[in-house]
DNA sequence: ATTATTATTGAGATACATTCTCAATGGAGC
DNA sequence: GCTCCATTGAGAATGTATCTCAATAATAAT
């Protein structure tokens, strides 16, 4: 069991659930790339190796292991969403390339500091917050100019 | 007919289509205010005043719109998307309350320069960005205190 | 151990925004 | 008027996500 999900579970047994093998698995399965990974994709992974874990079950699993801060879920726009670890991550946000779909990662410091800025401005407290780029990423770039 | 609506009217001839009486319905509607409106509220408003657009319709000439330049189409988040006409509005994103619905926007053009920067490094070529904060407006958060 | 209580699950129903299909409509030009 | 083709509307289909609810599994009580 990666040291991810053993936190995982001391989050639901401290909420007072039950840590299931299905919850288990699914994160189990999120903790084990690096990648953006949708809802679909992990269901799909899931059914590959042998886990019986409904479609309900990994969405309500994913809402869990949001609520418990060890991931994070990103809106890329036009109702999709992805979700990615965040052990080691600092903020970031992403390009998305609307030719192939791959999400990267990009920093920028500064920029957090000043959306806290125009927060203040506008009285306004923030939760959360998604800056995705879309575009074309370098290789899709160079695979129209060929 | 409002300049704006005009200016559609051109867009869509030159373009070879004709320019319908739906079309310009919707149109006038979305030029009509400054507000963020969705597809579902233009449908609604001109539902109202007797247009007999159907949804279809208005889903493929907000596109047009889009096209023409002169709606722009702002994702918010899970799936809800706005149109808000762009003229005389400088690039701007927006602060969405999680708890009213309310968009409010702002502007900070240190944040496009950035932006523009990460997509140099990244060798990524921009197209479109969206950049929204969720939380509560400066009315809710009040709320919640009183 | 047996029973009662509660949490969790899966399958499918449902919701929702959006797009698609396709037959009917209706201008534009002959 | 007739032909042609763009446009339209009604509803079907899509894709993502949530909800319902009976069945199941775990925990607690007796």
């Amino acid at each position: 069991m990666r040291p991810e999900t053993q936190q995982f579970m001391k989050f639901i047994e401290t909420k007072g659930l039950l840590f299931t093998t299905e919850r288990k698995s699914v994160a189990e399965e999120v903790f084990s790339t690096h990648d953006h990974l949708d809802a679909e994709e992990v269901l799909k992974k899931l059914k590959s190796t042998g886990s019986k874990a409904s479609r309900a079950t990994v969405y309500r699993t994913l809402d869990l292991l949001v609520e418990s801060g060890l991931v994070e879920k990103i809106d890329l726009g036009e109702g999709r969403s992805a979700y990615e670890h965040t052990a080691g991550h600092p903020h970031h946000d992403h390009l998305v390339c609307t030719v192939c779909g791959e999400v990267q990662e990009f920093e920028e410091p500064l920029i957090e500091q000043l959306q806290e800025w125009a927060c203040e401005k506008a009285g306004f407290r923030a939760i959360g917050h998604s800056l995705n780029i879309y575009g074309w990423c370098a290789k899709c770039k160079l695979a129209v100019k060929a």
